[in-house]
DNA sequence: AAAACGTTCAACCGCGGCCGG
DNA sequence: TCCGGCCGCGGTTGAACGTTT
């Protein structure tokens, strides 16, 4: 909301008018649109702290705005919410974008529930904004992290893919090439990985390792969903036999919050994970915490999404949490 | 100084999941 | 089982603002 006074009404309602199945809310005639103004933002702060948040359908009603609620919620949400944390992303919070997004794809609902005090919205613009761009100019494709060059898949339009499509994203379309060698990382000219501030550094993540190294790997994505979910077995060569994918195949709360709380500290994640897996498994963890970064070690089967939802430190909607459980 | 161009981000849109009737 | 409403999500838009020419 550059500038509350300046109504964008007549913008907004241009810019609509598919006419097809518009949400009745929003369609309703004499209800404002565009940037709120103070006055409004007063209105629905006090109902909700009143009253508290939920049935935004009819909130705006008995809290005497002209707005229809979903316009409410995402305001409320988004800005007026007392715990959102306002100001520039900081590094380490960037880092931690970069390596949930890997992890989750454009799910950014979940990527915000792991960033205290940011939203869904703040971080997806800040992804187009800036690291998308960043990405891009170190070669890296930001919708698969991997190398610009490597990716022959047809770059889907996101205009073209349904957002319910997108839901479930591969962060890796390309399973079947799960390592990434250095002839494959983005040369220096197009910007090296390791970025004068250092935040690149510790992110530690595959394409950003430092020229030099000699094997970078994605095995995550050995257990990643497809897009369509197809993906999500265990038969890939993670070596566990069927009753071992069983009982890894349980991903508890905890261990998946722990997993997700490690990649902000990957020290205490490796070693973590390093008895998680010898415990699970028996099998002698590979000693790169790079490596590490691999969601098979958790027992993440077709359990793993699910996990994520009710692991996710969602302080944007516990309700919705407990709903996915 | 001002026009042109680029960037940011709040807000809107459409869709699908969930749930109660 | 079906249907309709609500809610939340991701994608997209466009006005405001910043920078360059």
């Amino acid at each position: 909301m550059r500038n509350p006074s300046s109504s964008s009404s007549s913008a907004a309602a241009a810019k609509g008018g598919s006419g097809s199945t518009t949400t009745p809310c929003c369609s309703k005639v004499g209800l404002k649109r565009g940037p709120w103004t103070p006055e409004e933002d007063e209105l629905l702060s006090n109902y909700i702290n009143k009253e508290g948040e939920g049935r935004w359908r009819t909130l705006p009603k008995r809290a005497g705005l002209l707005r229809c609620g979903k316009s409410c919620r995402l305001r409320w949400m988004n800005y007026l919410r007392p715990n959102v944390k306002r100001g520039q992303i900081a590094p380490d919070e960037e880092d931690l974008i970069l390596r949930l997004h890997r992890l989750l794809g454009n799910r950014w609902s979940l990527i915000a529930g792991r960033i205290p005090g940011r939203t869904d919205n703040e971080i997806k613009n800040y992804w187009n904004t800036h690291l998308s761009k960043k990405l891009i100019s170190q070669g890296i494709d930001p919708r698969t992290h991997k190398p610009l060059n490597h990716d022959s898949s047809p770059v889907i339009n996101a205009k073209a893919t349904s957002s319910k499509i997108n839901r479930l994203p591969n962060p890796n379309p390309n399973p079947t090439s799960p390592v990434v060698t250095d002839h494959d990382t983005p040369n220096s000219d197009s910007g090296t990985p390791i970025k004068e501030n250092g935040y690149f550094q510790s992110a530690n993540l595959d394409q950003y390792q430092a020229p030099g190294s000699r094997t970078v790997a994605v095995g995550y994505t050995n257990n990643l969903p497809n897009s369509d979910g197809s993906g999500m077995g265990l038969k890939s060569n993670n070596g566990f036999s069927t009753e071992e994918e069983d009982d890894i195949n349980y991903c508890s709360d905890d261990v998946f919050s722990s997993f997700l709380n490690s990649l902000i500290n990957e020290d205490g994640f490796a070693a973590q994970h390093q008895l998680q897996q010898q415990a699970a498994t028996g099998i002698a963890p590979v000693s790169d915490p790079l490596l590490s970064i691999n969601v098979s070690s958790f027992g993440l089967g077709a359990g793993w999404e699910s996990a994520i939802m009710s692991s996710s430190f969602n302080q944007n909607d516990p309700k919705r949490v407990n709903d996915q459980i």
